[in-house]
DNA sequence: ATTTTAACTTTGAATTTCAAAGTACTTTAA
DNA sequence: TTAAAGTACTTTGAAATTCAAAGTTAAAAT
């Protein structure tokens, strides 16, 4: 077992971690919010969420709000433990 | 400014985040002792440090220890002041 | 009616990551 | 003493990831 075992791979991007962030402290986050809070290109983005998304770390849920699409993302009960995990990784890691 | 800024891209990949933790708290560390810390393939590690080199965040020294090379790594006054850069900026952004 | 804006998705090129294989010795064992 | 095994890396190139440009579809503004 070495130092970093607990660093989890899903998270190890900047803007993975800024979403999952995002969605610990707010039940939910539209693409447009996220978008803007991490300065992300759409594809970019996109292909993060998707990411995330395939590691069932977040749910995401499309809908019309009026007549525009709309696609907001949370975090799933998996992705808020593995991401509390992985900041107790980092914290031990760096703590010392 | 977004919520990521300060999140400093070189660290965002766990050994290499793991390199640097190991190197704030150890003033020298070598080849051999980063792999087995990091449990990293040795084309791998190499990678890193060298990302890490590029960078000017870490110094690579070549010697040899009897008859055997050694290469060893030490951070730089930079790396150190970027690292904790980057650790400020992570905990601001998961620190709620 | 036409242009602009919004909210994404698709695409594929560029970059990064990774481990297998290679290099250049040194050490051990026969 | 010479062959085999180990050490300490480096090189290579395939695979995976990252990224933004361009595309799509529809709404809003002019």
């Amino acid at each position: 077992m070495s130092l970093i075992d607990n660093i989890n791979k899903a998270f190890d991007h900047r803007i993975r971690l800024g979403i999952m962030s995002i969605l610990m402290v707010n039940d939910y986050a539209d693409f447009k919010m996220l978008k803007e809070l991490l300065g992300a290109t759409d594809g970019n983005l996109a292909s993060h969420t998707k990411a995330l998304e395939k590691e069932e770390y977040i749910l995401v849920e499309k809908q019309f709000i009026g007549r525009k699409p709309n696609t907001r993302y949370s975090a799933t009960k998996l992705g808020k433990l593995q991401f509390k995990k992985h900041i107790d990784a980092l914290e031990k890691l760096i703590g010392k």
